[in-house]
DNA sequence: CTGAAAGCGCTAACAA
DNA sequence: TTGTTAGCGCTTTCAG
């Protein structure tokens, strides 16, 4: 078997035509080629096996037809999800997805986003990984397309409308659920944030959060709220310390549904029957979410949706041979509402 | 700003040195330059933001420094988590990781190798996406790296041995749980396997499955085997199905503990106290198992070592310009072992 | 309708 | 110690 080495010169030659001819046949077009010449060459490419060189290809075009896409942590299925939507839609139009695990750091976050660029893909998604200064005059000197999906909390001030973005913003949500608490007459309510070190760069507190406690102080009551990691375990280990205290909270808002499901393990394991006599409600409405054993009540996100508008917003750039800057300002919008089961 | 138009040669020109020494300077040899020259250059490249173009570094090297890896669905906590472990490791190394999603489409997995290949990636990784006579002779046309990572049962003889793979064999573990339930006094149970259409290419019965039957067979049992997709929905139907009937099973293996999170599902809305009036045990051991309620018994499956064990492999075939045929027979294995929590 | 050749950005062998 | 240059595989302009 010829190993690889088969390039367009050894069609050519077999086909006893130019180099030309051949990209011409592979590609269809730009010009037109004579259909006795054409069979020549494709029964040529097919006898060696020939298989185009898409480095070559792409070093000449200028162009990778990869896109990268950064997430917070590939194996929570909330962020999985976008990226799925992405990949699917793209791998039709011939784009493949490099996926870079930043771990909630800035460091490698930083450092991926060098690595891709250096690799010339068309484009980066940040996938509710935050993006700074850093990121961005990366993505200015090299020209590279970058876009930000996730929490408008992510984007510090000085980044925003700099780059295109796809975002949501939890305050109307959180509210909701605050009333909620409130209505049911929960008086001793505790927020679980989820912060990977460091905290959002904001500094700001999240915005699902301030909802939460806007509703609390519609009613002269406060939240209490503690910070944690991502994993179940955290959540699990989170609530533990909440749920021991004498004035323990009735209601629990968790950052997200992983560290619900935290939450929910470690109340049944302190025999707390939920919801009657701790409310949980989480946030992002994963597939698990209604699955889970009582089932949770939770905020939907449309993570296809951010997606796919993502996805498409890149797409039509790229089509259209777009410039970075002319896409600053594309900020679009997502709705959020709550989904009530029944867990709070 | 100099958008990317930045290359060895402006850098070159600007230290007045030749293009040589700028590659010398930035990769650290293979030449000594001189301190002095050094510094110019240095500072040549800063004063551009000079980053190296690494798809022409590509081209040249013949090696991208990329990987490819293929798994049937990324949303899939499991699947998700060797790849991420594969990832984590390489990074360190400058490799960069294109995932394909395959949906467990045979076709699908076809063309993504395809692309990989014409992408030149460094190595393939089939993770839980069974490889066939298409793929091995795609990669060996091209002399590009493969390694199967899954079950055997997804591996036809055909292609077994014939590249390197990471495997686990489910029967014994299969055997373990068939005890269990006999021990416990299950005289109906169930078996729920997850079939990607089209059914595992092999054709033949899952080891796992084949486990829990020698068990029962030992006690004269056997089990009812029922087949159904990969989602938390197409266990939470299934059993459905199954639990409707008159003489519906008491004890159920579930083919991995997303389906067994579906079957937890159901059971709770039937009423069902589990392990009580119907056991479940679920297989991979993923992390959410610990949290459910009740908690999931299932076999632990070691994906971050199958993942590193798979890397490992690759690397050092990279390291050492292995061919690919001097990786042919390097099958490891790795062992599994029943976690029993309160399910079953 | 087809061939020759330049050039994408880089590395390394060869010369000086 | 440094400069020059061929060539990785491809596309496309310019000639014929």
């Amino acid at each position: 078997v010829a190993r690889s080495r088969v390039s367009r010169d050894d069609v050519a030659r077999l086909a006893g035509v130019s180099t030309a001819l051949v990209s011409y046949v592979i590609n269809d077009g730009p010009r037109p080629v004579a259909p006795a010449t054409r069979a020549r060459v494709l029964r040529a490419v097919e006898e060696l096996g020939y298989r185009p060189n898409h480095v070559a290809r792409s070093l000449r075009a200028q162009r990778t037809f990869s896109l990268g896409i950064l997430v917070p942590e590939v194996g929570n299925p909330f962020y999985a999800e976008v990226a799925k939507g992405i990949e699917d839609e793209v791998f039709g139009r011939g784009y493949t997805l490099t996926v870079g695990n930043t771990q909630g750091s800035a460091e490698r976050r930083r450092s991926y986003t060098q690595n891709l660029i250096e690799r010339r893909v068309d484009a980066i998604f940040f996938d509710f990984t935050g993006v700074g200064p850093d990121e961005l005059e990366l993505l200015e000197r090299s020209g590279v397309i970058g876009i930000y999906i996730g929490t408008i909390d992510e984007l510090p001030d000085g980044v925003r409308h700099q780059l295109p973005s796809v975002t949501m913003d939890g305050e109307p949500a959180g509210y909701e659920i605050g009333r909620r608490f409130v209505d049911q007459g929960h008086t001793r309510v505790a927020c679980i944030v989820s912060d990977f070190p460091p905290p959002p760069m904001s500094g700001a507190p999240w915005r699902r959060v301030e909802g939460v406690r806007r509703a609390l102080r519609e009613a002269s009551l406060d939240a209490v709220v503690v910070s944690t990691g991502q994993s179940l375990e955290d959540g699990y280990r989170t609530a533990a310390g909440l749920l021991a205290a004498d004035d323990r909270p009735t209601a629990i808002f968790a950052f997200n549904d992983v560290i619900a499901t935290g939450v929910l393990r470690r109340a049944a394991d302190e025999g707390l029957v939920v919801p009657d006599d701790l409310a949980v409600c989480g946030f992002d409405d994963i597939e698990l979410a209604r699955f889970l054993q009582p089932r949770l009540t939770t905020v939907a996100v449309p993570k296809a949706e951010m997606g796919s508008l993502a996805e498409r917003t890149v797409v039509e750039a790229l089509d259209r041979k777009l410039e970075p800057d002319e896409l600053a300002g594309r900020d679009l919008t997502v709705d959020l509402h709550l989904v009530v089961r029944d867990s709070g």
